[in-house]
DNA sequence: TATGAATGAGAGTTCATTCAT
DNA sequence: TATGAATGAACTCTCATTCAT
């Protein structure tokens, strides 16, 4: 608790997520580069200094925000397999979700800071992308098996399965802050579905 | 040309393309805060102060990069109007010959750099993004008007089309560099066509 | 000793020492401003808050190493006088000790840091260096009275008879740690030693 | 020559020994580490900025001072072969005249710092030590080898060579700041010089 | 007495910008 | 027009010191 005059308190668990959340925020609003580490420990209610007591450096916050928080967001999709597929409707719904979270920022910034740190882009590529990808990839294919969807191609639709939802993640946390008419992700989503479902229908038989 | 005595080249309406194209390539690479004036000069052949005769301020020429480039690659898709529609192929087209340009990380750097430049944010917007998704949803209007097309909503539908092609931008600049299995941007054309032309065909009637 | 069950033990009595060791060996190694209390307290097995309990802050541990540990180890020399008069048998032999001791390092250090810290250079001219050149004047005023001795200067002659001893102590504690072939110390008192002698003994009288 | 009302010069040739010199003094009075290098820049008459585009870093500046100051001054020792031998008086003389160079205070920085800095300490030993004790070595050999020196140990006698000369540096830019009466390095030349050339003295032999 | 989380001033370093040449 | 030496404001990171526990 600590006195109400008590210039800081010792909170040893509870820097680390505010920290993290903290820099989330500011690194989602700048960038890597634009951020400075003085208005992240601010909005962490910390000095500088104590951003160092948790993390070694600038990078490697960066990267502890990035990996610690769109994964485990992300799992039901990333984990799913044969036991527990995935539907589209899933998919969906964890990117709905996502759109409310701060977290949604994180696929915005690792595109940007894609280059500077292949490290991390490959963690996100191997850890989210591929592993979301490979749900995406079993669920058409169950559903080509099972005669609900066409033959498509699902390595390629599966791109054309996210896209979308993607499109929706980014526009909010990037053009979504200027824009005068704001993009209604639960529609985006709707119609996204609609689409999509129909895209997947098997063609009818000519007679 | 100059003499061959002299110390430099006067070389005056040449070097503005140059330094752009050169500021693009780092911009592309690094991002706009990561980027060092010295290494624009440097690929373009100048020194730093030369830049300073062309151009502001960093800023400036990041803006002047992002404003020169995009809009004239896509003319025929933002400029589309009654008189001279754009078609899903048109569209996949401009797209495919972008991610064959360097300009086709502008939407990266974009989206990346948005909230930082609302100015610039804002210009896209207008020049690139209402002008692009106001001629997909004329093409849909018109299908669905003639009957090719199902009866979906244009407004959203519109983000659905432009999505994957959006996607293979993105993934070009950003996590390509690292993937290790590349994607194949016309594959992936081929199939987002095959499946939103299915997705917009009227569902047969029940018999 | 404390409980078992004590959270850490109290040992008011043996700290300080404990600390000024680990201090001695660590500015040896760094010199004071290159030395973090972190590794000093981490070296005396304490936590760097635990020095503020005992010294007032670095400069004062400093000081403490510096006038604690040295004058100590020459009180043969320091408080040579008429009574108990010192012989260079004498003074060899405490530089040897001396060369075996971790205080040893203490002349390097004084002399790194004379200008940053006059107070302790004073300290130590006082305490260490006029008393020690003090005796080893007297002693060759005696041999010089006693006819042992060349009559040579005692004033300046006393800077030849410390300097290598000196030299010896120095190169250990630097060049020392990085120098391919040790310095013997022993064989550099005993080359010195026959030097020295021989160099005072007095011109036999031309027949 | 600039106007007077210019705000700075571009003067390329002559920053990198101003900086140097600026740099020996600041380093000689606070040692590397507590040396701010806008001190030096400050000494210098530019900007800290400015010392960056002569120098990599601070590390490689203080490097540059030791490396570039004192092997020039003793190329007379360090470069004495049987061709050009060197004599106890030449090695005084310059001696003599590094006391009254700001250079002479390098020894002192390298005994300060050489354990922070073993490349540094190589350097010094291989380039300035190792070359001045053969140089010595030599010397002592050829006065065994005619007969004007007894058969000393010219290994370990060349440190007793140097060590009071040596001495007469470190006094004077370390304890000769605070001492009271100063140590006159020309005095001492000449007493280490009279007992050195006496304790060098073949015995006589006895009748 | 002892801890170690937290502070905050200060250092080294970078780099957009300026300006003497 | 072009250069690139020089500037100076920022920024990251360190560490002596404090203080809640």
């Amino acid at each position: 608790m600590g006195s109400p005059t008590a210039r800081w308190q010792r909170r040893k668990e509870a820097r680390p997520p505010e920290i993290l959340s903290a820099a989330l925020a500011v690194f989602a609003e700048r960038g890597y580069a634009a951020t400075r580490l003085d208005d992240v420990a601010r909005r962490a209610g910390v000095t500088k200094g104590t951003l160092y007591l948790y993390f070694p450096n600038k990078e490697e916050l960066f990267k502890a925000v990035i990996r610690g928080t769109l994964v485990p967001a992300l799992t039901r999709i990333t984990d799913a397999d044969a036991a527990s597929p995935v539907s589209i409707d899933d998919l969906i719904a964890d990117f709905e979700r996502l759109a409310d979270s701060p977290i949604g920022v994180i696929p915005k910034l690792v595109l940007g800071e894609a280059t500077n740190f292949p490290e991390i882009t490959r963690f996100y590529l191997d850890e989210v992308v591929a592993r979301g990808l490979k749900a995406i990839r079993a669920m058409l294919q169950r559903g080509i098996d099972a005669g609900t969807f066409r033959a498509v191609d699902p390595e390629y639709s599966a791109y054309c399965v996210v896209a979308p939802l993607l499109l929706g993640l980014l526009w909010k946390h990037s053009l979504g802050a200027v824009a005068n008419d704001p993009l209604d992700i639960a529609v985006l989503c709707r119609t996204h579905r609609d689409l999509l479902l129909n895209g997947l229908r098997p063609r009818p038989v000519a007679p």
